[in-house]
DNA sequence: TCCATAGTCCCATTATATGGGACTAATTTG
DNA sequence: CAAATTAGTCCCATATAATGGGACTATGGA
């Protein structure tokens, strides 16, 4: 039969194959005529459907008319209601409790949704009072005032990051909030450079937050977690103790699972 | 090796045995270890972790933690917004189509949805005029007035049914809509008995409508399709004709579909 | 009705999945 | 913090089960 030029670690061809198909349905929705869409796999047609029949016999895809395939209901059913976003904070969420339990503070997960930083996880030390009400799951925060926020802009492409600028206006929510978007522009900088971001204070007088990307293969970012504490309490240590905790836990996540994000 | 007890049609057991362990881990998503729930599999450690591996590696699943593994991000992202009834409707549209086609009528597929209609698909012969504006798709209508809703509601279990009757009032949309509750359960007897409902006028004073269901494996219903026409049209054939056809699409699409979905 | 293409079946060949068990890594426990 | 337990990986001989060429049948379009 043929080798796999790239046997990583051990795995099972047929499955592959039968999945390497799924995907390529999955993604088309029944646009493209099977021929076609097989083309690339190079597959024989026997083989072919054969794994159409396993496929279609477990409810992964469906015939949807002749020639046509699509997702399975069953499929459909298991699946309904997982977004992207929901599997990503909970992919992320044990690294993060132990994150913030180990440096006894809170850690959040958050991504970029129209000019807005969604916070997917909140997980906080047990040790951490019930404050910090300012973030709640699933809810928006504006971007320029957060670490997380400052950590995507910092991240978004030139001309991303140049709209948002010009976007304003930036209210001020404490005394130190960045309002010029000018500033803003230059603290962005300094954050890619230094491949992190602080906010002290910015967002409420007594939060203290460092936050790093979470950075996929291509280098480019889709998330940012951060490490938030009161004033009082991060005057016992330095920054640098927690950004290495926080860096290792991005690492740990992207190689885990950002990175085989592959279109 | 071993011998599948059921080798229907030609397909391939390593597929499949990948599908059932990704099927198990897309049902559970994360909560049971994965020893407990590859247990059922009786698999040896050794090919468990061989179709884990190519599960992870293709995407379709994502170690959360230790011995917790859950949906891949890319593949919940390849799905993101599929719905069960979104596959419904795309699973039935080209059948509806040429079912619309050949009757020169209007043809609807519907599911109950809190006691309403939901029509998902609404497909019209070319020949058909713009009219039919009562039904919109992914819009919600009346059961009690409609034949899809007649049909929905007589293959409810009685529980159900005797709520939905006890839930009125049925406002008269027309002077022919039925709207006391015991005249009501009696139709639908009548529906259930003679495996369709017909609304003659009850929506709309000229619109005919016949609907037949979707029957699963066990005999149960959980959609149903129907073909409107106006008053006039009707009069030149019987209901026998079209009540044929309506059954073999419904026969057809039943087998197609609806039969393999297996919890 | 005929043609083209989708989909199924058969079967000899051997590539490839299998599974027992040793081994390493990560966790939990004492 | 070390020992014990369990998760996960690797190896390898064996033969099962995938392969693929090709004949065959169903289906849909013209």
């Amino acid at each position: 039969m043929e080798h796999t030029p790239k046997p990583p670690p051990s795995g099972n061809a047929s499955l592959e194959k039968g999945l390497a198909l799924f995907n390529l349905i999955a993604r088309d929705r029944g646009q493209t005529p099977l021929k076609e869409l097989a083309a690339g796999l190079a597959l024989p047609r026997s083989t072919l459907y054969r794994l159409i029949n396993t496929l279609e016999g477990t409810g992964m895809i469906t015939r949807l008319e002749h020639r046509r395939y699509d997702i399975g209901l069953p499929l459909a059913e298991a699946l309904h209601g997982i977004t992207p976003a929901g599997q990503l904070a909970r992919l992320c969420r044990p690294a993060l409790r132990q994150l913030a339990s180990t440096c006894g503070a809170t850690a959040h997960l958050g991504v970029m949704e129209n000019d807005m930083v969604t916070y997917l996880v909140k997980e906080s030390a047990p040790s951490v009072p019930a404050a910090l009400s300012i973030s709640v799951e699933n809810t928006q925060l504006e971007a320029y005032c957060s670490g997380i926020g400052k950590v995507l802009l910092a991240w978004l492409p030139e001309a991303e990051r140049a709209r948002y600028l010009a976007g304003g206006p930036f209210v001020a929510l404490t005394s130190r909030t960045i309002t010029d978007p000018r500033q803003l522009r230059e603290t962005l900088k300094t954050v890619k450079a230094e491949q992190f971001a602080r906010d002290d204070g910015e967002i409420a007088e007594d939060l203290y937050c460092l936050a790093v990307p979470l950075l996929t293969g291509d280098q480019s970012v889709s998330a940012a977690i951060s490490l938030t504490f009161t004033h009082a309490r991060q005057k016992k240590h330095d920054d640098a103790t927690y950004l290495a905790k926080l860096r290792a836990c991005a690492a740990r996540l992207s190689r885990a699972s950002l990175a085989n994000i592959q279109h």
